[in-house]
DNA sequence: CGCGAGCTTGACGTTGTTCAACTAGAGTGG
DNA sequence: CCACTCTAGTTGAACAACGTCAAGCTCGCG
């Protein structure tokens, strides 16, 4: 698919704090580089591994990020949605990708080529000072992850999912998710078997209510205290 | 103690990657406000959760880098060794610490206003590029870490650990460190008790030898393979 | 000589994984 | 419309990994 689908770059600008900073002949030079593909659930935009040519912007549906072991085993490092540029480090480094992206639902994104892009920062103080404060944020993102996965056991480690699902990514208290249990066990650190107790576990003391593809939290407090007991 | 030690910024950029960017004015503002403290082992630089006023440069010695929870439970992140700052993604958001750091011997460290630094970063956009690429290898470091402790038992973690110490860190095979056991749990994701059973199987297998603060790894490929395998 | 901090070891209990069986729903072809 | 299959979800029992607790050890230091 062309970059011909009637959307430009123009319009995405207003939504993000980072390309707000590109003046017109930036945003000219980034729109004419510029590819739109939709991916289908479960496809992968790129994977771990590979070279980065280019830089990804979101611009409709949602993605998951994880590392991949050989042991065949995943975590998943955070989502991006619409409209968020995934911070690719490799880009800066070795010019590999360092973890996989995949489409969680219907996804479109943006493919920019990764100099045109590198020229940008090095350019514009404006956007490379956005882009260290997203940068920052993720890092910040991470470490919260790490404590999470290292000092909780699995009910805090899935409070903290749970949480995090329903404040940072879908922003709704009933959300509708399109992430399998297994996802959700990838998120927190365990297998599927050990989130699905877990989560049988909130429902029976009535924490929260799931029917298919929808979860209510109905006891934030309590998620929260369990969440903070680890 | 004041910026006055015979010691001063145009030695330190000839060290440090991301320093050489800086012209001579640049410079001499850094060096201007600078503030060069030293501390003993065991004392905090800065602790997470306090105001981050200051960018920390690390000009001798070594200092850890630490995330605490509440439940008193610590995990090392990483380190600062001659010359690295140390990046404060806090700097850049909510002007806070996110992890502390503390002192692993003897060591000296230059405070940067970071208003100043900021102003430059802001301003020359090879300092710029120069410092995104340094936070990217981070994110890889973390992404890294991330995987080892989520994905593989104890005998692979304190492989990986063992392997950076000498590879990353000391850039030594027999190394002397000022690590406790307890620092090599904290890195490692475990109890002390625990770290300690795996390096006894180690030295039993011949694969290290210890001396007190001495480490010597004696059989790197077959680390490497622990590591590899989990 | 005695004290204290870090190190070491063993016994035991808990947490979390593995494996295998079973269920439910969605698509597919006859 | 009914088997059939395939995948995701669910449950239970056995087992391994890891943490906890308590005791003893070593070594430097006052």
């Amino acid at each position: 698919m062309a970059n011909n689908n009637g959307s430009n770059c123009h319009l995405c600008m207003q939504k993000s704090d980072v390309f707000k900073r590109l003046n017109h002949d930036e945003l000219d030079a980034v729109n004419g580089c510029r590819v739109t593909i939709k991916y289908r659930p479960g496809e992968i935009i790129f994977k771990q591994g590979s070279p980065c040519h280019d830089f990804v912007c979101i611009v409709s549906g949602l993605a998951k990020l994880y590392i991949e072991s050989e042991c065949e085993k995943r975590i998943i490092i955070g989502f991006a949605k619409p409209v968020d540029y995934i911070f690719v480090p490799g880009a800066f480094t070795d010019k590999r990708h360092h973890f996989s992206a995949v489409a969680c639902e219907e996804t479109t994104a943006c493919l920019v080529n990764a100099e045109v892009f590198q020229n940008i920062l090095d350019n514009n103080n404006a956007f490379a000072s956005a882009f260290i404060k997203k940068v920052s944020e993720q890092a910040i993102g991470m470490f919260e992850q790490l404590a999470s996965l290292t000092h909780k056991q699995m009910p805090g480690r899935i409070a903290d999912v749970l949480l995090s699902l329903s404040q940072k990514i879908y922003n709704a208290n009933p959300f509708v998710t399109s992430l399998s249990r297994q996802d959700l066990a990838d998120m927190s650190g365990m297998t599927k078997e050990s989130a699905i107790r877990i989560l049988k576990t909130f429902k029976d003391d009535n924490l929260i209510r799931t029917d298919s593809d929808t979860i209510e939290l109905l006891n934030v407090p309590m998620l929260e205290t369990i969440s903070r007991n680890g």
